[in-house]
DNA sequence: CTCAGAGTCTATACCGGTTTAAATGCTGCG
DNA sequence: CGCAGCATTTAAACCGGTATAGACTCTGAG
């Protein structure tokens, strides 16, 4: 018969001292005699002593554990490689620190917004990450209203009074500017971007940074459509622009999947890329470098990302000063899809 | 000042009742009267009492979550769509039933077991996932010894002693063999295979379907070269069966990010596809939809499939009987990348 | 020699539930 | 009328830790 496991009764029963003491030299508090403190440890070390999580959840009052909500629609099968990797940029601090990371995946806002509720309600949670940040969001309020200690992804536009929440910021706009530069240099005049939703953070950010980008080349970001993010749309959004009376003979796309599908429409329109169309991408997923011709595209790192969040986070629940972190810029990397803009005919 | 939460003895003081008996009430045990029990219900409710899980946690050595520990190797940054939308239909089940998802992320194999281990010693979770089979898996043996319930996606080729391990089981072999069968009845019959690696079951699975599949067609399987499932072994994969001596018309693939690999090898060298060399994935991503041409593919539905799971593991847990749970098999759907034969010069 | 104070350690309450044994009240039967 | 038997309810233990007040050394200064 499996001994059951030891418990801190145990420990003190064996030691032949109290349960007080016990919690105090594994927790090296002071005032515990250096020699009890050893026979302490030992006895603990020898009955294969491990703390438990939930009875120091209850007595404690925190979890161990941190939350990451994300909000998709499941249906929508998508390939975005960036919460695969963030995660495991996130998992990477967790685990040696004894924390665990909760995941929830709701369908819409309103859901989300009732997850972190019932993840604090329920006590499941010490600390919240805040992924894709939209204008007025609503999540950085409720973090407040609870005291859930949170970090956002990325700079939120404002937060609500004196705010305790840091954010950990990649600068998304350098890679976009360096992209639209590239193609300005390479005399593309015509540059079209298919942007993410505007109500999200990095889809208006980035799109803000084709703006400056373009007025600074002395073009007029005229040709820009919004999407969701989705392949599918990007594929819709490309159709739209090559069908368009004055077509641009580059595209700049807020994310991969979209510029392989965009790539996908030009190619079925039989234009070549780069000969006709110039095509970038962002966010650097391991297929881009594969498909024919090899996606130009602004790479990032998602699991420093992660790590660094993390970071912050554990720090928060610490107890410890934190501040925002700034990670190193997007980096626009060129490969084969984009190249000098076509002679006009 | 915010109140603190209520807690059952608060419900009991108002109710003028024992902290048992509300307990008695809320969980719907036998032995209450009927209007007390009502009167304690009412009083709850008016209090916004929500039960603590920690408490009730420690107090019922249970955790009220559910755990999937995912190995990959977190630089790679892969765009496999399995794990989101599996997790989407997990959390379907999980949230409606208050329990919630423990996700770890680990590197290796031997990590992957210290974690198991590791979630079951913090009392973290009450039942555990496994996914991407191996052959010869020592999670099984893990879990079986952990005493801890779980479930895993596929069959297993064997289970330790009387296994109360259960299985959620969809039929890839078909979709491959419908792929096959696709080909050699376009009057191709130099067909390659592309697998997973051999040590996952899944990977062999869909070898072994491609062997049977290609002798029923009365052709002989020998252009199989094992990968690892990354897009860069795809192209790897590709542009070795494209110097080959006898190359092959049509390849299939065992995944779709190594397809869409191996469609931009195919094009890089100059070939035409369908034309020349015909193209099928699997899984169904929805870039495969988009890229030109779109990519022929198997798809599955890991929705429901996470659905399925989590139903199983919820049924286990709660100690009703469970049995394997078949689902709809994986579908070879027909797109652009495959078509007939190119006539033998 | 006494007493203050530091250093150790114990006893006990507490976190918020569940569970069990025992007490209470009521009904109906002999 | 007495008592078995049931339904209802209470009190208290328990899960496994943490935290706090107080008791018990021992030392050194006055």
């Amino acid at each position: 018969m499996a001994r059951a496991r030891p418990t801190i009764a145990d420990v003190a029963a064996h030691a032949g001292v109290s349960k007080g003491l016990v919690s105090f030299a594994l927790n090296n508090r002071p005032g515990v005699a250096p020699q009890t403190r050893e026979r302490i440890l030992a006895i603990a070390e020898e009955l294969g002593w491990q703390p438990s999580v939930r009875a120091r959840s209850l007595s404690v009052a925190r979890s161990f554990a941190l939350g990451l909500v994300i909000t998709r629609d499941p249906e929508i099968i998508t390939s975005d490689p960036f919460y695969p990797s963030f995660i495991a940029g996130v998992e990477r601090e967790l685990s040696p620190a004894g924390q665990a990371l909760v995941l929830s995946v709701v369908s819409n806002e309103r859901e989300e917004l009732a997850s972190y509720r019932k993840l604090v309600a329920d006590g499941r949670i010490d600390g919240a990450f805040i992924t894709d940040l939209r204008h007025d969001d609503l999540r950085l309020g409720l973090v407040q209203e609870l005291g859930l200690p949170a970090v956002t992804l990325g700079r939120p536009e404002s937060r609500p009074g004196v705010s305790s929440i840091p954010a950990v910021a990649m600068e998304d706009a350098a890679g976009i500017e360096e992209a639209v530069d590239h193609l300005a240099g390479l005399g593309h005049r015509r540059i079209a971007h298919v942007a993410g939703p505007a109500r999200m953070l990095h889809g208006s950010h980035r799109r803000q940074a084709f703006d400056t980008a373009m007025r600074r080349a002395g073009l007029e970001p005229d040709l820009v459509i919004e999407t969701d993010f989705k392949a599918a749309d990007g594929a819709r959004a490309t159709r739209h622009l090559l069908a368009g009376p004055d077509r641009p003979t580059a595209i700049v796309y807020a994310n991969d999947p979209m510029a392989i599908a965009g790539l996908g429409v030009a190619q079925h329109a039989g234009l070549n890329v780069p000969g006709d169309l110039s095509i970038t991408g962002f966010d650097g997923t391991d297929i881009g470098e594969h498909v024919y011709p090899a996606l130009s595209t602004i790479v990032a790192d998602p699991v420093r990302w992660g790590s660094a969040a993390a970071r912050v986070l554990l720090r928060m629940i610490a107890g410890d000063p934190t501040e925002d972190v700034d990670l190193p810029p997007a980096r626009f990397v060129r490969r084969k899809s984009s190249g000098p803009a076509p002679r006009t005919p």
